[in-house]
DNA sequence: TATGAGATCAACT
DNA sequence: GTTGATCTCATAC
């Protein structure tokens, strides 16, 4: 089994539509918690669906910042979601973290998610950007903190991975761009993907 | 299997 | 005041 290789901040130096679909199969981990990313999705700062596109705001302003950092936002009140920063700073593009194979720390991440649910398969974990936050502790706390410096810990895939394209869920602008990536035959998706 | 309500907050109109 | 890059639970088909 050789080391994994951890992926440096210059991976994200790059456009968003080539670092999302790479990013499947990598591993995330927080705090040691994590697995293996199995969904993405990519927002470009020209496109509608994306919280860049009207220009910075104190929500959106990491962003706006330089690539390979954590933006982290709160989603309908509830929830929080995770994203990479991604190009040279100022283009303010990001792949939204939609869903993990959990690999490690499974015991924490069914403690943070809840009793209740304990019993069920580990497949309702990580399987949606909510959950995923939920299950490894990520909140605004984390937001603007390098992928490269603790809490976090990113490994670069080994070997290759079939990735899936598909169009990207839960929005209501842009809905025709085909941004989403996905692990082929993954359990562990938020959704299918049609193909 | 599919649809709907509720939770709860910051950005936007 | 309305709207989400969501999730869970309840009720209907």
């Amino acid at each position: 089994m050789p080391l994994p290789i951890m992926l440096r901040r210059n991976f994200f130096d790059r456009p968003v539509l080539k670092v999302a679909p790479e990013l499947i199969g990598a591993t995330l981990l927080v705090n040691g918690v994590g697995g293996r990313i199995v969904e993405v999705e990519a927002y470009h700062h020209t496109d509608p669906a994306a919280h860049s596109y009207r220009g910075p705001t104190s929500r959106n302003a990491v962003m706006f910042g330089p690539p390979g950092v954590a933006y982290v936002y709160r989603s309908y009140g509830i929830h929080w979601c995770l994203n990479f920063v991604c190009e040279e700073e100022g283009s303010a593009s990001a792949v939204l973290i939609r869903a993990l194979e959990p690999t490690e720390g499974l015991a924490a991440m069914r403690r943070r998610r809840g009793q209740s649910r304990e019993l069920a398969d580990d497949r309702l974990l990580c399987s949606g950007p909510g959950k995923l936050c939920e299950a490894l502790g990520v909140t605004v706390r984390h937001n603007g903190i390098p992928l490269d410096k603790m809490p976090f810990e990113l490994r670069a895939r080994q070997g290759s991975a079939r990735v899936v394209p598909g169009v990207r869920i839960g929005i209501t602008k842009a809905m025709d761009k085909p941004w989403r990536f996905g692990l082929m035959g993954s359990r562990f998706l938020s959704k299918p993907f049609k193909t």
